[in-house]
DNA sequence: CATGGTATGATTGTATACAATTATACGCAA
DNA sequence: TTGCGTATAATTGTATACAATCATACCATG
């Protein structure tokens, strides 16, 4: 994307408003932005070419998220993801997710089952020959059916959240050896809920969180985050 | 609080920067402002005394929480609580209030443990005399020690803002009779985090939300949000 | 009377100007 | 050299000006 005619490309998927906002957390997550590193608003602005004013509306919602900290008077300051947040969003994501599989065993339609299930086969073809760039992005849109599935705003807008928000040590996750894995429990977890069986829906969804965790700590991903 | 005089206050809680977002956040979640109410920025900035700036990056940060919806060139609109809303937040709250007192068990200090001990002895004195408004104080300050006390500010962070999202609900609720009740319940918890049981402590603290709901259920205390 | 187009006003979106605050650099004295 | 105080620059905070968009009312036309 060029920086220089974010105005012109009003009729996407956001909202020029909403860009200026989407477009900084992209850069924050993605790591473009480090750890304390100072944001500061002219230079946004100049960067994304405009004015200090969307700038500012999008800090104070980066600020609501946790990405940033605004220390008045003083400036906008990157927080970095730390290790004991990640292992926290993991537990806490390990209940939401169980709560949510369970959600979607009575409120799943049946094109988001079917979209699931191709989302697994197509998984698996890609996970045999190495795709990590697939496998990533079909891990990524397997949960976020199942989000959508849940038939509860409060719920999927929250495990959207944090879904975003581990993006980068998601990524180096399945680039590791975990994709075929994690898919076949993703198989499991969409079996019991087309078997409409709630606790054992909840209770795979769950186990698959801590397995994720497990596995990066085990294979020292995060490493990278201290 | 003056509305003209906010200006003021800047050696308060909030500096004036987050004066104006906290100040429309109350007025909505104590319903000044009624669902499908549009905010107009000149208007709520001449009430609080300030430009549309400041208001319009708290409209951003009050949309980011879901208690307005902006919809670009038009307004900004109250998003009013939902009864499937409260009912998503009570479950997701159970399980996160009992992973909240799980990691408490770990954590908790020996000043929190004693606070929380205080609080419940002084709530048993108060709902011995139907003392509603204390009853409520009360009850808000257990929750919040409990938060501070699992060690995770990602945690704390999202059951303070759920908790405070209930805010209207809670009130009327422990306007009931079930104020002793709770505060019974208070107490297990505590106990079972003293005794470092994290098993009993998660599911006590689990079953104490589902009874908060069940209870607004039964006494039809939903139907104000319809 | 219904319909559609246009003008007008109201409101939001963005940029900029000015004020307040903070960080930095420099000079001076101990 | 070190420490302190002041001047200066840089940055944020707020208000306002202007542009763009949307809602409304009015009028012309069928």
């Amino acid at each position: 994307m060029d920086n220089q005619d974010l105005k012109q490309e009003v009729t996407d998927k956001y909202s020029l408003r909403g860009r200026v906002f989407h477009r900084i957390r992209e850069d924050i997550l993605n790591g473009k932005y480090k750890d304390h590193e100072e944001l500061k608003e002219v230079a946004i602005g100049q960067e994304l070419g405009v004015s200090r004013t969307p700038v500012r509306e999008a800090f104070r919602q980066l600020e609501l998220e946790g990405l940033i900290q605004i220390i008045p008077n003083r400036g906008a300051y990157v927080t970095g993801i730390k290790v004991k947040d990640i292992e926290d969003i993991y537990m806490i994501r390990s209940k939401l997710e169980g709560l949510c599989a369970r959600w979607a065993c009575e409120n799943i339609t049946k094109e988001q089952l079917e979209e699931m299930e191709e989302n697994i086969y197509l998984a698996e073809f890609h996970a045999a020959r190495g795709h990590m760039e697939q496998m990533a992005e079909l891990d990524n849109r397997f949960h976020n059916i199942l989000y959508e599935s849940c038939n509860s705003k409060m719920l999927e807008h929250l495990l959207k959240d944090y879904h975003q928000y581990v993006w980068r040590v998601r990524q180096k996750t399945l680039s590791s050896s975990r994709g075929a894995v994690s898919n076949v429990e993703h198989k499991f977890i969409m079996e019991a809920i087309r078997e409409n069986n709630p606790d054992k829906a909840e209770e795979l969804a769950n186990q698959h969180m801590i397995n994720a965790y497990e596995n990066m700590v085990d294979k020292g991903l995060l490493s990278m985050f201290e």
